[in-house]
DNA sequence: CTGAAAGCGCTTACAG
DNA sequence: CTGAAAGCGCTTACAG
């Protein structure tokens, strides 16, 4: 059985070709072509398993289908999960999403962008190392459609979705705080992207609204790409020092999971010598010993905004207005920081 | 800054398309075109950001350098990490992934893989729901290229790259035997995939070399769509029977966190009541309560095979021999099978 | 109701 | 060394 292509159909059943495309394109009833000659084309379409080029399709209209999802790394577990949610958006919507993981490499995300447009996308969703400002402006002059998402720009003006990090941040240190917790440490990373920044003030801003001078020592920024042999160093500095800290709170869950591994290892007692918190977790973190105290982003509305964003703004005619979307997040309280002292 | 197309560098430098396209794809020097030419195509189409468009290159080559992948869901741990590092393999050779998420649902799969075709992908990569015996037909038939993952379909001779579910679980169940537990239930789910199936098959082998008999109120099969309903009442009446276990085998990782979660809730000590052990894992096995013994997938050469088989079935232009790839599983040994009794 | 034709933006024999 | 032209497989005004 040969490939069969529109022009066949057209030939074999002695219509034309824009019989034939319209028809295949539910527009046979509005530009009134008879029901018989309708019959027959969709007929034989399915008889002959008639497969439409979407390459031929999307030249000629100037439009794909398609969506360009770029992220730091699929196999995060919270971007595989937002992934997850825009991928089935899209699809309901007639849309296929086209991947691609940066690794937190700007210069890999520059050419992913590149690449999603010499693919004809028809809106890039971009979860941003936050240093391609130049492709971002490029975007911006060309009025791409294009959505933000986790990490935004805050100097420039887009669209994107984020989640209240510094707000986040403040709830689980306040929690600490209200325990009793006063020596509070925070483990973060060090490329000041922007929810790590804010989640830095949150931190800051909890302990200031307590009385409590923030302390730079138990302020340990580590490199993303060493983490998990910085995490050690660290969380041996905090619990070792001559003051130490009776409480850590990780800015992201691989930072906590790894910092608890570390902890385990060096037998401190959880939360009995120090209580822990995380900025979003791992699906285990409730089976974890001990369950881990941590604020949850939320992954369903991220994604559902996400592409309501850019639909929004590929499919309509008038220009949309440029609006950030912040979202809350959800303390979840677990046994990692024990009770009031 | 309007956008900038073959012909309109053609027009301005007062060259052909021909040698445009020739230059830019890197094949001025075996067409001859000099040196100079080639600057000047060069250096105008970075000045003024020319963005070749992809669908008209594929349409006209007839290969869109793309590949489809087509998983159970996206969202779950092995999933986003084997498609992370296809996406990194594929990225490496130009190939950029589509990917769609089919929930188990097998028309939605076949809807699918045909909207993959649609899209000229040139090649694709499924994780099946092995109901789709028709499409995978189809897909052998026009000899598209193809490999699937995972779960495959025995009665068919296709390429493929899976684990060894078979003897990983074996592996696992021998664990526990080796411990002195011989009450051993296996809650694993029911329709029957294939490694869902072999994983059944292992559980009673390792039984057999044990010289115990497997007993079937030992093994339930739960409806993957109720898990988190149905593992309750599982664990329960096999921990609650008359003859009670004293060991559980879970057939995967989310089976696993789930049982143990509500052996938690039941005061269930693990491994003092029952010993538990999971097929696959979750990255925080290893920091749960108790650290859970489990046979872990081998994420990296199971994606990197899979990309490596389909890509030469692309690139080839002889016929490649169609030869399934089975991979080892490892076996994590952590506490929740405690000693030897 | 239907068809011929132009066009989407590339690539690639082919001729010179 | 270079250019005119056909072709990839569709869609869509336009004319009848």
């Amino acid at each position: 059985m040969k490939k069969v292509y529109l022009k066949d159909i057209a030939n074999d059943l002695n219509v034309s070709k824009t019989a034939v495309s319209l028809v295949l394109n539910d527009k046979g009833d509005e530009n009134k072509i008879s029901q018989d000659t309708q019959q027959r084309i969709i007929e034989y379409a399915k008889k002959h398993n008639y497969i439409p080029n979407q390459l031929a399709r999307g030249l000629s209209r100037g439009k794909s289908e398609t969506i360009g999802l770029i992220i730091p790394n699929i196999s995060d577990t919270f971007y595989s999960k937002v992934s997850g949610v825009i991928e089935r958006k899209a699809k309901e919507q007639g849309y296929t999403v086209l991947f691609s993981s940066s690794y937190e490499d700007p210069e890999k995300e520059g050419e992913l962008i590149q690449s999603m447009l010499n693919r004809q996308v028809d809106g890039l969703i971009i979860a941003s190392t936050q240093k391609n400002q130049k492709e971002i402006d490029f975007l911006k002059k060309e009025k791409f459609p294009f959505v933000l998402f986790d990490r935004h720009y805050p100097n420039k003006d887009t669209d994107y979705v984020v989640v209240d990090n510094y707000l986040g941040t403040k709830k689980i240190t306040e929690h600490l705080l209200n325990l009793g917790r006063e020596q509070i440490g925070l483990i973060t990373l060090k490329p000041a992207l922007e929810p790590i920044a804010q989640r830095l003030l949150g931190y800051n801003d909890a302990l200031k609204s307590f009385n409590i001078e923030s302390r730079k020592e138990y302020i340990i920024e580590i490199e993303r790409e060493a983490y998990l042999e910085e995490i050690e160093k660290a969380v041996s500095k905090l619990i070792l020092s001559s003051t130490p800290v009776d409480a850590i709170v990780f800015a992201t869950h691989y930072l906590a999971s790894q910092g608890l591994r570390v902890l385990k290892k060096l037998n401190i007692n959880v939360p009995q010598d120090v209580a822990i918190v995380s900025f979003d977790e791992l699906s285990a973190f409730d089976i974890v010993e001990p369950p881990i105290t941590a604020v949850i982003q939320p992954i369903k509305e991220i994604g559902c905004s996400v592409i309501e964003i850019l639909l929004n703004k590929i499919e309509s005619t008038v220009q949309q207005d440029i609006k950030p979307t912040v979202l809350k997040t959800k303390l979840e309280i677990r046994e990692s920081c024990g009770q009031l002292l």
